[in-house]
DNA sequence: AAAATATGAATGAATG
DNA sequence: CATTCATTCATATTTT
């Protein structure tokens, strides 16, 4: 039904495209898709501390990720920005459900983030070939202090306080009255 | 080699019956299964106007919501942020009628701040101003209709050739070896 | 069960 | 920095 249009037949690659190697320097380009190993090194950077890079940084970065398949500069400076503020806005979003459903009595993960950030880069082969040097200690961030990323698990709980008294209830007192102004 | 999966396995969500009506729970976690009412109500509201509700609305939301099952900010989230989407895609595969022979000769592509800086961007819609008291009940089908449409010229063009087939070298001799001083 | 389709989730790319 | 749009990927659901 959505299809018919755009005509444009993505590779189905199952599995995820992230195909280290390859460089992707196929002929699917339109936006940067950045192969596992670039992934990698961004977040190692990321964790490293590094928060928004400057120009020169980011030059540097993206001319030594090239290797790895094609990029940008502005690949890098964008991944750098959406993943910060997507590291915030998990920070912010994340639920804030209490009331209601007074079930809920048991534990509650010391860290319930937005959605689980899956930090599990499959270890790649070539991994080994990757040495990556990345020698960065605490840089200096102009931004703020550093939060100390620590890898989080992904979210195996699946903690979801049931609402199963909810039988036959006509209408709860479900009242989105939402201002907007 | 593609061996690189993007790393991102979920736990097989059992009968995930979205037959909210009765039981509804058991279902595991995996990915957000909005019961009936939960769709209901989104879609109410996004009938009555809402489209892009803050972080604030979708807390509220959210919150009502859970009344009817687990449910998180982020599912809120990304349900208005798809359902715009897909409003609008769909909208857009029938503005193929007019063959509008008027092309625009944009040379200009939207640059980051690394290259010149374009604005020739089409006029935003701004059709998020609605304006409402969104009552669980539609009392008022404030039904609004599609407004706007943007006609975004994308270029989705590959520009920059890959990175030359690095045939040569052995390992990549990455050595993120930032200065930062 | 396979194919088609609907939809939740993720992320690159912008824009203000 | 935050907010948003577009695309894509992964599943769930429905259809054949």
């Amino acid at each position: 039904m959505e299809e018919g249009l755009s005509g444009r037949f993505y590779i189905k690659a199952a599995g995820g495209v992230r195909g280290s190697g390859g460089g992707g320097g196929g002929t699917k380009c339109g936006r940067w898709n950045p192969t596992t190993e670039q992934v990698k090194v961004l977040t190692d950077l990321f964790r490293a501390g590094l928060r928004t890079p400057s120009t020169d940084q980011i030059q540097k970065i993206s001319s030594q990720l090239s290797f790895y398949g094609k990029i940008e500069s502005k690949n890098v400076f964008y991944w750098f920005q959406n993943h910060k503020a997507r590291e915030r806005q998990k920070r912010r979003k994340v639920s804030v459900d209490e009331k209601d459903v007074n079930i809920r009595r048991e534990e509650k993960i010391p860290q319930p983030k937005y959605f689980a950030e899956v930090t599990n880069h499959v270890v790649e082969p070539a991994a080994d070939r990757v040495i990556q040097t990345l020698q960065l200690f605490p840089i200096t961030s102009f931004d703020e202090p550093e939060p100390a990323e620590k890898l989080r698990l992904r979210v195996g709980e699946c903690r979801e306080f049931a609402h199963t008294f909810v039988s036959d209830i006509d209408h709860p007192p479900l009242d989105l009255r939402l201002s907007f102004f």
